[in-house]
DNA sequence: TTAGTCGTTCAGCAATTCCTCAGGTGGTTT
DNA sequence: AAACCACCTGAGGAATTGCTGAACGACTAA
């Protein structure tokens, strides 16, 4: 379920959810949010702390969900000391990677049980979410929070032919005013820290975008 | 749905979709296009970002549908950050391969199920829209955009005869104002690069045009 | 404070791509 | 056979696109 009162906001998660395979609900303030709650049972709620009518904590406490918080860059210090265990949270202006990474993590703490493995492979590469860590080739691999963010969202999508804008979109936070350029930075920092080996993964489809995949046979 | 105030454009661009088998509805402005949508119930939009009354972004909040938005070519760097999920853009002046390429890619991102293939094959010939591969005979063939945009053009009208003005129309920008010589040279790099094994399959119609299609067995 | 990391921009260079043009080829007409 | 025509293709210059090193400020840790 995604709880904010700002329409972009709630769409703009709820559309990267459903693509991401999320059945998703929607409201857009407290009151809304506990009684759909109450209906639809959600697995976890993204919430945003700042309502019209009731405050996130609040909230929170009338759902039987984990939470997800969203919270202003500058109002986080006192308030994070009010989260539950197993709840997390994330300051606007987000990332939709960052956003469904802290999503899955909290997913995964809390179906304890038979837990997924959280590693992507492609070839020799290999990514690990719940380690944060990078292999290539037998090696490790470090990288900083934004190439690690570009490294998952190309592993997630491998084979799949990814714009630059469709990567800003994504791993860049949704305010970001730059140009395409940052990506084409980062991606030459990866290339050069993970792809620096035979066969060559990322590829670049000049004017179209780039590909992650293992080059084919022929 | 088209939606932009000049009649040429969107003359252009619904001859050209209906053409495809499209169904199409138009509007010139952004009031008309909310109130077209509420009763069309467009499944993707094409909208213009400059109308007269209101911001394309604006009029794209207020439809539920996705979008793909045509901009100018200098105004995209600042405004590829406001896409929404699912959402994207063509640069004007552009070429009917062109939208219509993106208009498949976002339908085919939005019906997330049951994806249709996208997949073109003529004889031994296969290309793969998404993923953006040609083969030939079993060998991948590295093509530059333009002979990319050709090729399909090619092989969604295998077995049509196609004229130089036909070609011009389709896969160049609709601004071009070059000559027919173009498509020559161009449907020479197709030859060498994917059509030098037998059964040759782009074939030439003296003062008329050209067909792509498996010669006959006798 | 200092050193280090990180995100971002930018400019110069390299690679690719686009398009034009002109000479050559081969078919068609006179 | 000669003249004409449409077409083919190689060459090359211009433009576009992408890559990467360098530099900057913000931030963090020691």
């Amino acid at each position: 379920m995604v709880v904010d009162d700002e329409p972009s906001i709630r769409d703009l998660l709820s559309a990267s959810l459903r693509f991401s395979g999320f059945e998703v609900v929607t409201a857009a303030d407290g009151h809304e949010a506990v009684e759909v709650a109450r209906r639809a049972r959600p697995d976890l709620v993204v919430l945003d702390v700042m309502l019209p009518d009731l405050d996130g904590f609040e909230v929170a406490r009338l759902i039987d969900a984990p939470v997800l918080f969203l919270t202003a860059r500058e109002a986080t210090e006192d308030k994070i000391a009010g989260l539950r265990v197993g709840d997390d949270y994330v300051t606007k202006p987000f990332s939709l990677e960052e956003v469904q990474a802290r999503i899955r993590a909290v997913l995964r703490r809390t179906r304890a049980e038979g837990a997924p493995a959280s590693k992507l492979k492609v070839a020799d590469l290999e990514l690990d979410e719940e380690a944060r860590e990078v292999w290539r080739a037998g090696r490790q691999v470090r990288l900083s929070p934004t190439e690690f963010k570009l490294l998952h969202y190309f592993m997630a999508n491998a084979g799949r032919v990814l714009s630059k804008a469709q990567i800003l979109d994504h791993v860049w936070n949704y305010d970001f005013g730059g140009d395409a350029g940052v990506v084409e930075s980062y991606v030459s920092y990866l290339r050069r820290k993970v792809d620096d080996v035979e066969p060559r993964l990322i590829h670049t489809l000049r004017s179209v975008g780039y590909v992650l995949r293992e080059p084919p046979a022929g």
